[in-house]
DNA sequence: CTGAAAGCGCTTACAG
DNA sequence: CTGAAAGCGCTTACAG
């Protein structure tokens, strides 16, 4: 039905070799030959067949992304600028959710899903990073977020202790000293809740300011849960006069919710996030919050991912890149006035 | 390296057409038979070469999906449930992004993208209905949105003009007179917007409210745009008290605007939009806006197009389905008091 | 520089 | 019910 190599071949008058090193520029062909060829591809209009190209090389040319879910802003931001920059590349980006779910990690990870794609960007949330050595094939993975940093393998991430710590010490700045910590509990070491809680406590303890368990209240990080969880702190006797949700959805739950009960945001409470979703700018009071150089781990990561499934990077030791940061100061925390 | 049908054939002691049965569901298959094919398939752990697979049979199980940006929050969204109504039946999803530009949905309609799916979910914003009839191939195509209502397409839709009648009406009902159409053009006929400015022209002249051209204000459907183009209007001497954004983005962006500029939603410009993306119900004020069943869109239109290609469906005439609408009345335009 | 041939791992007529 | 063979459209040693 469509024209093949062969036709190509057929229509030049060389052989299907001759084609084929046209179309992989191989060096060594005459000029005239291969004019005659690139003639003879326009005529008919010939594509080449993907699906056979990768069952002889055994490459698809496709990166696989495997995130919770993309309807939540930050990644659905993220998979648009992975999509670009590996499109850039000459790569696509097969996406999968696995909505936190270990078995749907694991399937993503040693499934058909690898088959398909010759490397993974990999965002594991349920699975731990010796699961995912015992699985994770001969092709290469390459880390995102925070979740496993693990010398085993490659990571884009970003400087979740250090932007934490600006944060809520951005809060402290402006003379807050209760600021509810949401989205982390009280002992968290590993992750970006862990990470996201030791750069909170470092900055208390810089401000000298006291750490006090009350104030780290775990929610999952959805726009819901944030509005539940200040809710629930509304009804109880803590007091608080800043709130640091650990990323933008949760912060905006929580906006959403102080403003129904009437609470003023900055003047009662002051607010912060972390994302910088673009919600993050428009909301109203605007959110406070940090951006975590999603462009530079979009383009490092699918950077290092190809390298390695191009044999470009050949580091025998995992790579570890961290991302800047930058706080994006909004009104619903000033700096000091 | 990996292992074969061969290899589960000779550990099975049968030939390899026995395999592809068992694999395929042959039905005239001795029981024993498949016995010893599974215990082989599971003692080796053998998986099905997809590519392979896709080479001979000229089927990939992957749908492809054409938006203009993922990152947009309603393509998110509607992106995450057609991958899992998708994945429900058996397929993937692969996603382009167009960037609403017409090389880029050419490219994606014709190019090797093609190749990659069996089908496709084509959402045009660019592209006509004859650029479309000209380059859409043989696979199957389901026009997504409302850009494209042409006898030669399946369609599923949202029911456009009648959800943006019943916004109009609401606003109207609560006494507002001077309702700006925010993301359309007075003389607009086809498309979403076009649609859309129909249905609020019809809730006008049923409320016997007067069309004024002054209240029909273009902009791009982007937070960023509805901000500026409210900012705009409230620089001009038009007056108004009520805004309806064409999607959810643009009334967003409208909301921050009015809010900055000390203008009181809903006591002074009540405000609704159209899309119902999570961020409208965690807005403050939380937004007015018409759902316009995308759980039905999702579920409908990859059923439709996987019956297309697996030739379930076999109408000559083009399918046209339109989902549901629902109004959700919120504190951006709450009903008359 | 170019050609003839093998083979990637499946599915599908074609026999029996 | 099952087997031997062809072939999907490429790429890649192997010769020349």
């Amino acid at each position: 039905m469509a024209v093949t190599m062969n036709d190509v071949a057929r229509a030049a008058g060389v052989s299907l070799k001759t084609v084929s090193n046209v179309l992989n520029d191989y060096e060594f062909i005459r000029p005239a030959t291969k004019q005659k060829v690139l003639d003879a591809i326009a005529e008919l209009g010939y594509e080449a067949n993907l699906t056979a190209r990768s069952l002889r090389s055994g490459k698809t040319r496709m990166l696989g992304l495997v995130l919770s879910d993309l309807a939540a802003p930050y990644y659905a931001e993220l998979a648009s600028k992975l999509m670009k920059a590996a499109s850039a590349r000459g790569y696509r980006v097969l996406v999968e959710q696995s909505a936190a779910r270990k078995d749907n990690e694991l399937s993503a990870l040693k499934g058909t899903f690898r088959q398909l794609t010759d490397g993974l960007l990999f965002t594991p949330l349920a699975l731990n990073a010796d699961d995912i050595a015992a699985n994770s094939g001969r092709k290469p993975v390459v880390m995102l977020g925070e979740h496993i940093d693990d010398p085993r393998f490659d990571l884009v991430t970003m400087k979740n202790t250090e932007a934490a710590s600006a944060v809520t010490a951005h809060l402290l700045s402006s003379g807050r000293r209760r600021v509810v910590i949401l989205g982390a509990a009280h002992g968290d070491v590993g992750g970006s809740n862990g990470l996201r809680l030791t750069g909170y406590r470092g900055a208390l303890a810089a401000a000298e300011a006291d750490y006090d368990p009350a104030l780290v209240v775990p929610c999952e990080w959805r726009r819901d849960a944030g509005a539940a969880a200040v809710g629930n702190l509304l009804d109880s006797d803590v007091k608080f006069d800043a709130i640091f949700g650990l990323n933008d959805a949760v912060a905006l739950g929580a906006l959403h919710e102080l403003i129904i009960r009437g609470v003023k945001v900055p003047q009662d409470v002051a607010l912060a996030g972390f994302d910088d979703i673009e919600e993050a700018r428009f909301a109203s009071p605007s959110l406070t919050t940090v951006a975590p150089g999603m462009d530079e781990i979009a383009e490092r990561s699918v950077g290092l991912l190809i390298d390695r499934i191009e044999g470009a990077e050949t580091s025998e030791s995992a790579i570890h890149i961290e991302a800047g940061f930058e706080l994006k100061v909004r009104e619903s925390a000033p700096g000091k006035s």
